[in-house]
RNA sequence: GGUCCUUUGGCCGAGUGGCUAGGCAAAGCUCUGCAAAAGCUUCUACAGCGGUUCGAAUCCGCUAGGGACCUCCA
């Protein structure tokens, strides 16, 4: 099977095909950096990181380009200029490109919590007013926007007599209309569905540019449409968001890229759905976010403990991107547990001796496992269900263990298949999935410790001094280190709650 | 109001018409000096009603609940 990929736009699982054999060209929304990030915003970007490192590992030369939207947009179309980072701004008595660096780097800190990569490219909007006002000239030009006062938009209404508009988000353009909500001001439009291109900018708007039609600052949509254009062209493979930003967003980045290109810009298009939390959406706007800080530290009224990054990870890659997800400090804490115990036996079966070429004593179990580890990328294939491939981990997790502790006998699985287990779980694991070990136990000054610790313990216990021994092992208990005696008479111990 | 989506066991979640996903929790057992960890076993669910079918969690209809978008939103 090759890669199938949910193209919201024809609402069916496509073959992926790229444009260009061995290449592909990826755009993901990125954040406005006017505010911390949330658990809602981790979703896309470690969905999109799972894309990213798939297509990689497929062979593919991948160009992902994820923005950064640091110009700030006007809070409601018409109302006195206030934009989301200017806004801000004064209230923080801050400079606007202080608040953006702020939380820009905020950002970039919890990405590299999360072991994402790191885009190919990572544009902003700011950095990017030329090419916008480029663009919308040449909308002017093709006669699709038109100026008032200051102000461009985009005619909609012409657009969606030669092209099919509200497409991709399943939208009726008559009924549009009907159902626009009154806004403020907006009598400079020709028509309610029109959106902006340009906005003048009152006096006191701090971000502000010069612009054929005077100063101003660009519409939202119009910053993803020129970055996308130049940096993976005209037309490009992947175009990827949270499906909240379908309409009006992507539907106007079609519309925009589609008069200015000639040609609809994006082949697949994919949405992530949401997280919710108590069964809403979290959002700004509903007042129910729990910030990436308050996850990592725990110190969150809902939260019982503390979050570790790849616990997060873990429990996004255990749904389907497209399902919402619906966050409790329970199900959470019920991810950290699984990923702790799937990891520690990826650890066992790095350590179990492989010969290859060994044969299998139990045939039966053998198969099993191969068919288990076959399908690994058969899932991933079908529009990235991660959860069946975890699923499947879990089904072997028993057998790792087992053959560790001697349940199992050390013969039963050909040298071959472990040799193949311990391939697959690392590149499916760390390589595509992008976990990684959640203690810091490579810490020269901790391992030294606590080995003496250990060997301490192990003369205690072989004294048969079972009060120092467990004094030992409670102390380190109180401190969120386990230790375990194994059969073998070793003892092993893990960081962490 | 319009458009669309969704409802799975105590909780979270995957599910392509026929084959008990998986995780967490709980209970019992094995191992252990005692624990922990690990292993084994148990818990067989698909909102309700009706239909199609040899067969439906999966398809269709109705009813009820929940949600998203239509406005900044990941």
């Amino acid at each position: 099977m090759a890669l199938h990929i949910y193209n919201s736009y024809s609402r069916k699982k496509e073959l992926f095909k790229s444009i260009t054999p061995g290449h592909a060209g990826m755009y993901v929304c990125g954040p406005t950096v006017s505010g911390e990030s949330h658990l809602g915003h981790a979703r896309p970007y470690i969905t999109f990181d799972l894309v990213f490192r798939y297509l990689q590992w497929k062979g593919f030369k991948v160009r992902y380009v994820r923005n950064i939207t640091d110009a700030g947009h006007f809070e409601e179309e018409g109302r006195e200029a206030e934009d989301k980072v200017s806004k801000k701004a004064l209230l923080e008595k801050l400079e606007p490109m202080e608040l953006v660096q702020k939380y820009s780097n905020l950002f970039h800190w919890a990405m590299k919590k999360f072991n994402n990569i790191e885009p190919s490219i990572e544009p902003t909007a700011t950095g990017h007013i030329v090419e916008q006002i480029e663009m919308i000239k040449k909308i002017i030009r093709e006669g699709f926007a038109y100026e008032v006062n200051g102000s461009v938009y985009f005619d909609v209404k012409k657009y969606a007599r030669h092209y099919d508009y509200g497409k991709l988000s399943g939208r009726v353009i008559d009924e549009l209309m009907e159902t626009t909500r009154e806004l403020e001001g907006q009598e400079e439009k020709r028509d309610k569905a029109d959106f902006a291109l340009w906005k003048a900018a009152a006096p006191e708007h701090i971000m502000r540019w010069q612009s054929p039609w005077g100063v101003g600052f660009p519409g939202w949509h119009i910053e993803c449409s020129a970055m996308a254009t130049k940096y993976l062209g005209a037309r490009f493979d992947i175009h990827g968001g949270g499906m909240d930003l379908l309409f009006p967003h992507h539907e106007s980045e079609i519309a925009q890229s589609t008069i200015c290109n000639h040609t609809a810009p994006v082949n697949y298009w994919m949405h992530n759905n949401m997280i919710t939390i108590n069964g809403k959406k979290m959002g700004k706007s509903y007042n129910n976010v729990i910030k990436l800080t308050e996850l990592f530290s725990g110190n969150h009224p809902l939260l019982s403990q503390p979050f570790h990054p790849m616990a997060i990870r873990f429990f996004i890659l255990q749904s389907h991107y497209r399902s919402t997800l619906d966050f409790s400090n329970d199900a959470l804490a019920a991810s950290d547990k699984a990923f702790r115990r799937l990891w520690e036996a990826y650890e066992t079966l790095k350590k179990l001796p492989a010969t290859a070429g060994a044969p299998a004593d139990d045939e039966e179990l053998d198969e099993k496992v191969k068919s288990w580890l076959d399908e690994f990328e058969e899932f991933v294939d079908d529009d990235f269900s991660t959860a069946k491939v975890l699923a499947s981990m879990f089904e072997i997790v028993p057998i790792i263990n087992s053959l560790k502790d001697g349940h199992i006998s050390a013969n039963a699985i050909s040298g071959n298949t472990l040799l193949y287990m311990k391939n697959h779980f690392r590149v499916f694991l760390e390589d595509i999935f992008g976990l990684q070990a959640i203690s810091n136990a490579d810490d020269k000054l901790l391992n030294g410790l606590l080995n003496l610790l250990v060997q301490i313990r192990k003369t205690a216990r072989g004294k048969k001094d079972f009060v120092l021994s467990d004094s030992i092992r409670d102390h380190l208990q109180k401190l969120g280190i386990q230790l375990k005696d194994e059969k073998s008479g070793e003892m092993s111990w893990t960081i962490g709650s």
